[in-house]
DNA sequence: CTGAAAGCGCTTACAG
DNA sequence: CTGAAAGCGCTTACAG
């Protein structure tokens, strides 16, 4: 049978001993620079491994040391409610699953949405852990740029998921360019509503929390606008609606929608929360407003297959944790250069994909 | 260090072994039913396995093993003038990095797209190979079915890669919902130009090959149609194009485009020949006629950031050779269930989302 | 049908 | 500073 067997036999490091004239212990203590060797048999040997284009066997690498690698992940906890990292999460599941053979374990720590305090007492608790690595959703700023301090301090590295922080000393980010996002969102708008100008721009937004993803999204909604129809983004409504209101909610969207000169033909959530502007523009009967908004939450989902959304716009969650963790993976086990920041697909979902859109 | 060894250790075969009272050769000839054992003894050894949940170490094993796995891939050979092919090819090769230290090895072979014989003497070539495993582009159907029951009868797993051929013996088909994908452009198309019905599908055929792609992506572009626009659905219009044509091509759309009445707003082309639509738009003025086409081919692209095209679908193909080379991995190396078919998502490129469309 | 021994390529104490 | 030996968990002839 092909390939069993047959091939050029690859070059170990005994073979690298031989020709060095040293131990196989003498050229692993070079390869992996744990020192007690003298300055002249380690630049021979370097010497020789590097001519011979040495590849150690990563298998019997990892089988011989025994030795495992120890990843922590802090996130917000997903609720019923708030289901949005559950799928980084299991995201961070698939890519372990791939990994777990090299010795890869994650311990993973969660914190409440609403909690600067649990952030940080959490974060703390990781860090305590010993981590040889960290995949860090920054949900607070202040309190995430203190733990990249006391993380950087330890020389443990880190990899940002879902929000970068600017200056922050990580190896890597992991997530969607929210501004850009924006645009997307607007030249949908545009492309379906054409020179319309009766547009508005819904944001959830949380008491506390970070609030520089719904900011950029609304800032790059605003500047395609800007670009090719000025006066609409000049007009262009805007609303901020707290997370926790009820009926209140709804008051303000009637009013916004219903009330302004000639109604509204378009909205733009800069969240995942779209399906409540969806619930309430179903009960209106007024579905051909068109609705576009952020993730896939069932809800979304529904209320897409229903048309009463036209466009979701996808973060990918769940690639996020998989990169997160396959980043980490190649930084700290592989020893592989990474990128520093890891910009993720913006997908556009509609009813028509949406069936075959797998990843999430 | 967190996970630097304080672990419950896991079960080895000789755990295995001495709790059956047998040698770990035993053991090992059970795992891998290479018989030469009692009944009893089987038995015995099974039940233990199963009770222990044993899982192998797949490192050790490899390691041990030394053996290697051969997998064979037919696929077109890319040119200049058609690209498409090279992603695949560089999906394969990026999975194959993966999973070398398994022992995985790779064998292409290509052909000539517009060769039938050249397609079944290559696959037949490869064949002879004697794989542990093919990935095969059935490009020309016939052939195909030919080449999957040769496979069929030496036993050798195949998975199909971008097209389907229904009732072949294969492990798994990976690539795009056509209709489905032509549901999407129509939906794209409609929500961008609403009720107008003045709109023409092209289609690019080669003389020989495979033109179900093309046909079912008209088809979903019309199903949509007919669906929600029944009238614009039987006016519209539809284009034959031989690939080869020169100036020829140039006349036949002026004609279709400009001389029919009211012109065409609308333009869905089928496959990745958009760019010379949006090339002859472009010479005329007319980028403000919609047009919607396949594939991220440089050329394509370019006039994506024009805004001659307005959306191109992507196929994905990378992500389809990744996926095809996982697959016969999962099935031959780690002998894991896989699915029949991988539809791959159905993606919407338009230009504010193409500098972060990094996947292909 | 079964076991004992050697080996896969690398790492880890240990002795010097 | 260096080498020889044992071992990681599994597989493979070989002897019986």
């Amino acid at each position: 049978m092909k390939g069993s067997g047959n091939n050029i036999p690859r070059i170990r490091i005994i073979d690298i001993a031989r020709l060095a004239g040293v131990s196989a212990g003498t050229v692993d203590r070079v390869l992996h620079d744990r020192g007690e060797v003298s300055r002249a048999t380690r630049k021979k040997v370097l010497g020789i491994i590097r001519e011979m284009d040495y590849q150690p066997d990563i298998l019997a690498s990892t089988l011989a040391a025994r030795k495992t690698f120890g990843f922590g992940a802090l996130l917000p906890r997903s609720t019923d409610d708030s289901p949005f990292w559950k799928y980084p999460l299991s995201g961070i599941e698939e890519g372990l699953r791939e990994i777990a053979y090299f010795g890869v374990e994650v311990d993973n720590y969660f914190f409440d949405h609403a909690s600067r305090e649990k952030f940080l007492s959490k974060g703390r608790e990781m860090l305590a852990g010993n981590h040889q690595g960290i995949i860090l959703a920054p949900v607070f700023t202040e309190e995430a740029a203190i733990l990249l301090e006391e993380c950087a301090g330890a020389g443990v590295p880190v990899v940002l998921v879902n929000a970068d922080i600017c200056g922050g000393s990580c190896i890597s980010f992991v997530g969607q360019d929210s501004g850009q996002s924006g645009m997307v969102a607007a030249r949908l708008m545009h492309f379906g509503m054409g020179d319309e100008s009766r547009l508005m721009v819904v944001n959830f937004t949380r008491e506390k929390g970070n609030r520089d993803h719904i900011l950029k999204r609304e800032e790059g909604f605003r500047r395609y606008y800007d670009g090719i129809l000025p006066e609409a983004q000049k007009s262009l409504g805007h609303l901020n609606i707290p997370e926790t209101g009820g009926t209140n909610a709804e008051r303000i969207l009637e009013d916004a929608i219903f009330s302004s000169p000639g109604g509204i033909k378009g909205i733009f959530v800069t969240n995942s929360r779209v399906f409540r502007v969806a619930r309430f523009l179903e009960k209106k009967g007024a579905e051909d407003i068109v609705l576009i908004g952020y993730d896939l939450l069932d809800e979304n989902k529904e209320f897409l297959r229903k048309g009463v959304i036209d466009f979701l716009i996808s973060q990918k969650p769940r690639e996020q944790g998989y990169r997160s963790i396959m980043t980490l993976y190649r930084h700290v086990v592989l020893r592989q250069e990474v990128e520093r920041s890891h910009y993720l697909p913006i997908d556009i979902i509609t009813r028509e994909n949406l069936e075959h859109y797998t990843y999430t």
